[in-house]
DNA sequence: TTTCCTGCAAAAGGTTTGCATGAGC
DNA sequence: GCTCATGCAAACCTTTTGCAGGAAA
C-alpha cells in the first residue's frame, strides 16, 4: 500500500526542517520555518505533506491531548512530555512502560491493539516562573 | 476558588443525561439528547456547561487522541478505551498502571506531575466487521 | 435585585478540500 | 506525457465569545 514517494522540493525541506528541531512545531510552526527558505510554500501544502510524510513512516504525528496536532521529525517510537502551563513538548527515552496489557485485556471487550502514555509536568521555564511567582507576597493563584 | 454553582435547568438536564449514558458523548451528541428534553438549548449553553460542571468535578472531560472533546457522567479516576475504527469510547476499571515516575522524572528537566494513560483497540463492532472481511476473497485493506 | 445564565449568531482557530496550474519521473 | 503535487482560497468543523434579555437565589 505505500506508494512510491514523489521526493518534491517542498516535500524534502519540510522534512530536513522537521529533523533539524527536537521542538515537535505545530503545522503552522513547520510553515513559518519552511518559508524561511522557501517563501511561497502554503499552509495547505504543508498539511498534505506533513500528513503523507507522517503515513510513510518518515516522521512522526503527535496527536497529544491539547486542540493542535505536533509532529516529531525522530520517527522511532518514545514518550513525550507535555508542560500542562505553555504546552512544550519534550521527548523522553524509549522506556518501555509496564503497562499489563493482557489484564486490561480481560477488564474489556474490546480488541486491545496497544495504548499511548502521556507524561505532563512543568518545562523548566514554567517551573523557574511558579517558584518565583509563589515566593511574592499575595500572588494570585487562578 | 470553586463558587456556589447556581443549579439551572440547563444545566440539570445536561448532568441528568450525561449520567445515564456510558458512551462518552461529544458536546454535539450531548445537545441533541438535551434537546429532545429541551428543545429550544443552544450548543454554545451546552459547552458552557460541559466546561463548568467539569471545572466543578462534576463529570469528567475527557481529552483522548482525535480531534473532539468527549465528556463522561462519571467524574471517578478510571481509565478508557478508544476504537481505532469508530471512535467509540469505554470504561476501563480505574486500576492503577505501574509507572515509574521517579525513573521518568530521571530523564527529563520537566518537572513530571502526571501522565495520561489511553488504551487503543478495536470494539466489539468493528473486530466482528474485521474477522468477516478478512475471509472474504480479495478483501481490500486500508 | 444582583448576579449569573441563556439563546442566538458571529467569530475564531485549526484543518481539509476544489480547482487550475505546475513539477517529478 | 501521465500522474501527482502545489498554491490559493474557500469550506469545514469544533469551540469560543459578545450581547441583550431572562432566570436563579
Amino acid at each position: 500500500m505505500t506508494r512510491r514517494l514523489r521526493m518534491t522540493q517542498q516535500r524534502q525541506v519540510i522534512l530536513e526542517e522537521l529533523r533539524k528541531v527536537t521542538t515537535h512545531p505545530t503545522a503552522d510552526e513547520v510553515c513559518q520555518t519552511v518559508r524561511q527558505r522557501m517563501p511561497h510554500i502554503s499552509l495547505g501544502t504543508v498539511y498534505r505533506n506533513l500528513e503523507i510524510l507522517a503515513a510513510n513512516g518518515l516522521i512522526q504525528k503527535l496527536e497529544l491531548t491539547g486542540h493542535q496536532m505536533r509532529f516529531d521529525g525522530n520517527a522511532d517510537y518514545h514518550h513525550h512530555v507535555r508542560c500542562c502551563n505553555c504546552g512544550r513538548v519534550a521527548d523522553l527515552p524509549a522506556k518501555p512502560i509496564g503497562v499489563p496489557l493482557g489484564e486490561i485485556q480481560l477488564m474489556t471487550d474490546f480488541a486491545i491493539t496497544g495504548y499511548r502514555v502521556e507524561f505532563l509536568g512543568l518545562c523548566p521555564e514554567c517551573n523557574k516562573a511558579r517558584e518565583s511567582e509563589s515566593t511574592m507576597v499575595g500572588a494570585e493563584r487562578e
